[in-house]
DNA sequence: CGTCTATTTGAATGTACTCAAAAGCGGTGG
DNA sequence: CCACCGCTTTTGAGTACATTCAAATAGACG
């Protein structure tokens, strides 16, 4: 069991490689543990990785003029997770990113990301796909964040994604539903009377 | 001038197609006018087309069970629509499209799109940048739904799309924004005031 | 044990919705 | 060309959903 095999895996469910590719890719990896609780991204920093998921769960949020946090996304085991807008066009970033929990990624710099593309064009398929499964899945939160009340969206969050509710506070679950923390409080309270 | 012109002159801006690539890519399309008001695609039916608006606007929409209607994007000149999702995934349609005004498409077959894929490689890095795009897109319109009000939304609205807040009715408008017509009016009989 | 943050509770307020009715506007047929 | 029809937009009253602010309680962590 090699260290490579979960992301190696994860990419053979979308397109198919040699060994050499394999170990071309591989080479462009960067492994890293981080504790956690801590920051691995934040505003106005060069967004230059693209990060895979390891193990442990990551949060990107954002925050407005007001000092409010609102949650892009949780991210765990087997995800890719970047400020994707600025890792893609190079601008400085203009969200966070912290670790949930301990975790340990892969990060692609843009530099190899690039490079990885022109050697290796499989690969735009692969991040085709990604790219497509992340545009659909957000198109479906922008319709849900229209039409459904926070009572509604939290119960959906809760049943699409229970292990990420279970580890992570009520303040950031409310902060990706956009409500404030006091009224998930209400709402949990409101399901624990009705059932 | 030839009526292929503008739609490669679109895919030029990412890739770079031989002559007779070009050729190849254009024998998959079929060209249509469509009449305004026109419902090209409706909840149930087979979604296998992927369109290229060559002239016109359109509208996707999707309906809740209460026959509320929450419009998914506005697509105008030059942009793809098709009910993402579904036609990846080869699902029947849950998203209806309709003409704004008469309109022209290049549509690409489901078939069609994956022979393109596998015949010019190449065009796995077109649709790569096209959902990269569509993704930060709607992530970005996620995080405005959560932490802006209406008529902050609306104000960005009429801001970034113009060509589109003059040619739409209020009524979609506010079901892109998420609010009732009334609501909206509202907020323009303040704007107005406040001005 | 003490400190810091998350969560709960409650009152007052603001934001957006529902329902109903009237006014405006575009298209169609006589 | 005008009258009518259907749909959009406006207006208003009453209501529901969600926030703010403050304070109390509970949990996590060193």
């Amino acid at each position: 069991m090699e260290i490579h095999d979960a992301i190696l895996k994860s990419i053979a469910k979308h397109i198919v490689l040699t060994k050499e590719e394999q170990d071309y890719f591989i080479s462009l990896l960067v492994y890293k543990e981080i504790p956690k609780k801590t920051t691995v991204l934040a505003e106005g920093q060069s967004c230059n990785q693209l990060s895979y998921i390891h193990s442990g769960a990551l949060r990107s949020y954002c925050l407005d003029e007001k000092g409010k946090e609102s949650t892009i996304m949780f991210a765990m085991t087997d995800w890719w997770l970047t400020d994707m807008y600025c890792f893609l066009n190079e601008k400085p970033a203009i969200t966070f990113i912290e670790t949930i929990e301990e975790s340990s990624v892969f990060n692609l710099s843009k530099v190899n990301f690039d490079h990885l593309l022109t050697a290796i064009p499989k690969f735009e398929r692969f991040f085709r796909i990604l790219m497509q499964n992340a545009y659909t899945r957000e198109q479906l939160r922008s319709i849900e964040n229209l039409t459904l009340n926070a009572e509604e969206r939290y119960a959906r969050f809760i049943n699409k994604y229970p292990h990420i509710a279970s580890n992570v506070t009520q303040k950031q679950i409310a902060s990706y539903l956009g409500i404030t923390p006091e009224f998930l409080s209400l709402i949990r309270k409101k399901q624990l009377r009705d059932k």
